[in-house]
RNA sequence: GGGCGCAUAGCUCAGUUGGUUAGAGCGCUUCCCUUACAAGGAAGAUGUCGGGGGUUCGAAUCCCUCUGCGCCCA
């Protein structure tokens, strides 16, 4: 660049950060700063899957660290040359937009319901406790969600803008939209046609509030308050066998009793003994199987259908009945035919229609009263399953579900999902194992369907024969170009509406997919996947996932699944993982807790870019102590940044671009190139906070020592060889720092960039790490001891660092002469020397003698 | 019970293949209104590198073990 074609330069008389994102962000959006060049080929391009945030809950300071922590990749990408490809997405499909519209409208969905033009919901927000929800349509139901989704995304658009995520905007997506729900029903379809897909009639893991089945995935333990109930199971030969167990309500589920195969209490019995229910009287076998633990209880255990995964698992190995007990509704269900026994049927009687906790109570009763109940229960603590989002322990029912198939069952598919994470950098690598040790731990497919409506249905539809039965095993597809479709809406070809649910025509799956199912596919909604092949191709794979280490399990892994299957490739070639927010004491930041902090606030007490220094300050994947302090840190660079650039810039900008020729300032820039070197190289590993920590250190160093040293010499009027040195190396190393703070100072490295640049720091170069030629870095080391020394006797003294010095005289090896002597003049200017001696001694060694009255750093030994 | 990670100054953290006397910032103490910055600057003090054992000429770093903490899973 010419110095003609520079703009004048604008510095403020009092630089401040107050204001600078909203200017900023509005510059950026009206420019197209950060657009996607779609021109761009393939290797030219850097292409980003972001997570896209739920958008029915708010965003939290976790969502800033870690987007904060991909913007930041994303920018230094663009700095590179690369066109970056990044989107972002509203996560709003799914159950907790579904009861976040509960929640704030006071409704609930009621498919039976009739729909209602112009329906107005009794609240908008925080409706009474007492309130009863009102039973809307599901086709109200959808449109209230929709309403809210829209009202919550754009709050959580004006927070992501106020944070500076360089997103291309333009590429917004949500996961209920059209386009992502074509994507998601098309990539399903590709997956039912290839058999990747598939529907069971099979145990389900169940919550009984929100009415739906639950992934392995959502699924968590949590310790809860039990007890043992010891029970006597009776034998024919009258003796009585005891079992121990913590769900005594589900006794009439009852189908078998399991011992360990080597367990010599009831070896004998194994396949030829049978006992009988207490209470019920139903007769059951009592086998071996080697999941049954000899230390627990009394060794021998029953199986009930189904009372825990355990159950699922002896009821399919030992081809057991079901004899389920628990409805879809969590109560007990009416009709258990193989309770033959009067008694036994009236005592169930007793129990039907009762919530599995009641049922216990009185289960209990009724044990003790027929004398079966063996002493006491026994209190213990003990890990129930649970739905993530679930208030009450998971059931397994019986139900039929929509699965993909993920390795869950089958070894060889497992291995070469395992295998897919080698195909893929890992940052920080150790996250590899993660996924290695979720796949390998797998017990069964991916169940995709979910009853709830706020979804992307399941996109088939099933032929009804003339007695009225749906036949599940041959689903009616839609075609492609049909897609998107709702099956409960629209009728398939060769249908009408007419014919729905009636006996020779067709019935409309109900379900909607899991969220995963869909978020499962962001690269392919993202990257416009079969609508737009030209744009996919030049996006994917994709170069980069940034998501938080927890959702390995989940998004990563299901993302994976659904490439390998379409793809028969890795979704992307780097997985960036960022870690937790801790509280101050290390524990995980919760709301319960009450200690969530809103990031508008801290956005607006210490700016953004402070902010942004605290997350780049993170390495890449470890959790990190949320602190303000850090924050505050971050706004003193940020300030220093704007004052260092307008003091550079004021000093005037050289009239004729040179080469610095002092060695002093040929020593900075050389000192910088190294810099630049670093912080390269470490961007290249995806470590952000290298390359921070590194400029910082070389920055405050600049500021305060370099910039002290030369700051004489380059305010010299009329300007010299010297001056002009200073000025060429001040400008040189201001653009370059500007530049390498450029993707975490986003607001204020473009402030002061503006000042004497046009277009955007963030569109312009990354710095070279050209080296200057002759530059010795090391030469300023000497100087910088030297004038160190000087200030520390006077700070000793108590004067004031202008105190001037009448003789400053310099021991200090021979090596270290050349140096002192490039400096001398330097020196003697940044602290006020008169006379300047330089003598050979053992070590670097200031005796400064100071004006008036005379001190030396002689009385103490010299630190160097 | 399994997988992964963490433990370094009062606090938050660096410390890259083992290599002088272990670093930074915050905080603390002292001083300085100095013409880029007082929302600033100059300087100072502060460590059994979680405990124990081992390898090595040499260990915060490698190995073993114990303890404590966190996340994910069973």
């Amino acid at each position: 660049m010419s110095s003609s074609d520079r703009p004048a330069t604008r510095i403020p008389d009092k630089p401040s950060l107050d204001g600078i994102e909203d200017r900023w962000s509005h510059q950026w959006a009206s420019d197209h700063t950060y657009s996607f060049d779609r021109s761009a080929t393939r290797d030219q391009v850097f292409a980003i899957d972001t997570p896209p945030p739920t958008v029915s809950g708010s965003l939290h300071i976790g969502h800033v660290f870690s987007y904060t922590h991909t913007d930041i990749i994303a920018r230094y990408q663009r700095m590179t040359g690369k066109s970056v490809f990044y989107p972002i997405g509203w996560d709003d499909n799914g159950l907790a937009t579904e009861r976040r519209v509960q929640n704030y409208f006071g409704v609930r969905c009621d498919p039976a319901s009739r729909y209602v033009a112009d329906f107005e919901p009794p609240f908008h927000g925080e409706p009474p406790k007492d309130h009863q929800a009102i039973a809307v349509s599901r086709a109200n139901f959808i449109e209230l969600c929709e309403e809210l989704v829209a009202q919550d995304e754009k709050i959580f658009e004006s927070v992501l803008r106020r944070l500076g995520l360089s997103y291309d905007w333009s590429l917004l997506y949500t996961t209920i939209d059209e386009h992502s729900r074509r994507v998601s029903q098309l990539a399903f379809l590709h997956n039912l046609s290839r058999g990747e897909a598939y529907t069971q009639d099979a145990p389900t893991l169940w919550d009984v509030d929100y009415k739906t089945a639950v992934a392995q995935a959502e699924m968590e333990d949590r310790e809860v308050a039990g007890a043992y109930h010891q029970i006597a199971f009776h034998r024919s030969d009258g003796a009585d066998i005891v079992i121990d167990t913590t769900r005594p309500e589900l006794l009439a589920s009852c189908v078998a009793l399991v011992a360990h195969p080597s367990d010599e209490r009831y070896k004998a019995l194994f396949g030829t003994a049978t006992a009988t229910t207490p209470l019920f009287g139903v007769e059951v076998p009592i086998l071996a199987h080697h999941l049954a633990d000899p230390e627990k209880g009394t060794g021998i255990a029953m199986i009930c259908t189904f009372g825990d995964t355990t159950d699922v698992t002896w009821w399919r190995e030992l081809n057991l009945p079901a004899r389920a007990v628990v409805g879809r509704d969590g109560r007990f269900i009416a009709d258990t035919p193989w309770i033959t026994d009067e008694k036994g049927q009236a005592r169930y009687g007793e129990l039907a229609g009762r919530t599995a906790k009641q049922a216990q109570k009185l289960m209990v009763t009724m044990l003790r009263e027929s004398g079966e109940l063996l002493g006491e229960p026994r209190p213990v603590m003990h890990p129930v399953k649970f739905y993530e989002r679930g208030d009450r322990a998971l059931e397994i029912v019986s139900s039929r579900q929509w699965y993909i198939r993920n390795g869950g069952r089958e070894t060889d598919l497992r291995a070469a999902l395992v295998a897919r994470a080698d195909e893929i950098t890992w940052h920080p690598a150790h996250m590899q194992h993660r996924y290695t040790n979720w796949v390998g731990g797998l017990n069964g497919d991916w169940l995709v369907s979910r009853q709830r409506f706020f979804g992307v249905p399941i996109p088939v539809w099933y032929p009804v024969d003339p007695a009225g039965n749906p036949d599940y095993d041959n689903p009616i597809v839609p075609s492609e170009s049909q897609l998107p479709i709702d099956p409960s809406a629209d009728a398939p070809d060769g249908y009408t509406n007419g014919q729905r649910n009636i006996p020779g025509g067709f019935m409309g799956d109900a379900d909607v997919m899991d969220t995963w199912a869909t978020s499962s596919l962001t690269p392919q909604i993202a990257g416009r996947w079969e609508a737009d092949p030209d744009l996919f191709e030049r996006v994917f794979p994709m170069d980069m996932r940034a998501q938080a280490h927890d959702i390995i399990r989940t998004w990563l892994f299901a993302t994976v699944v659904r490439s390998h299957w379409e793809h028969g490739a890795a979704p992307w070639r780097h997985a960036a993982l960022s870690g937790w927010i801790l509280d101050p004491d290390r524990k995980k930041m919760s709301k319960s807790k009450g200690n969530v902090v809103t990031p508008m606030s801290l956005l607006e007490q210490y700016s953004t870019d402070a902010v942004r220094y605290w997350a780049g300050s993170a390495r890449p994947g470890v959790d990190t102590a949320y602190s303000e302090d850090q924050m505050k840190v971050g706004r003193k660079l940020a300030t220093k940044l704007l004052n260092v650039s307008k003091f550079v810039l004021g000093l005037g900008q050289p009239e004729t671009i040179g080469a610095a020729t002092d060695p002093i300032d040929i020593s900075m820039l050389a000192k910088l190139a190294a810099v630049v070197a670093d912080c390269t190289a470490a961007f290249e590993g995806f470590d952000y906070a290298r390359s921070l920590e590194r400029t910082e250190a070389f920055f405050w160093w600049f500021c305060d020592d370099y910039v002290e040293l030369v700051k004489t010499r380059a305010y010299r009027i009329p300007a010299d060889v010297g001056a002009l040195s200073a000025q060429v190396a001040l400008h040189a190393a201001l653009g370059t720092l500007q530049r390498l703070f450029a993707p975490i100072l986003a607001f204020t490295s473009e402030e002061v960039w503006s000042w004497w640049q046009t277009g955007s720091v963030h569109r312009a170069p990354w710095p070279a790490p050209a080296e200057p030629a002759g530059g010795d870095p090391e030469l300023l080391d000497s100087v910088s001891e030297a004038m160190a020394q000087v200030r520390r006797t006077k700070t000793e003294a108590k004067l004031s660092q202008r105190a001037s010095v009448d003789l400053l005289v310099i021991e200090a090896p021979a090596e270290l002469h050349a140096a002192l002597v490039a400096g001398r003049s330097d020196i003697c200017d940044a602290g006020s020397v008169t006379a300047f001696e330089l003598r050979e001694g053992p070590a670097l060694r200031c005796l400064v003698t100071l004006s008036p009255s005379p001190t030396t750093a002689g009385e103490r030994p010299p630190t160097s």
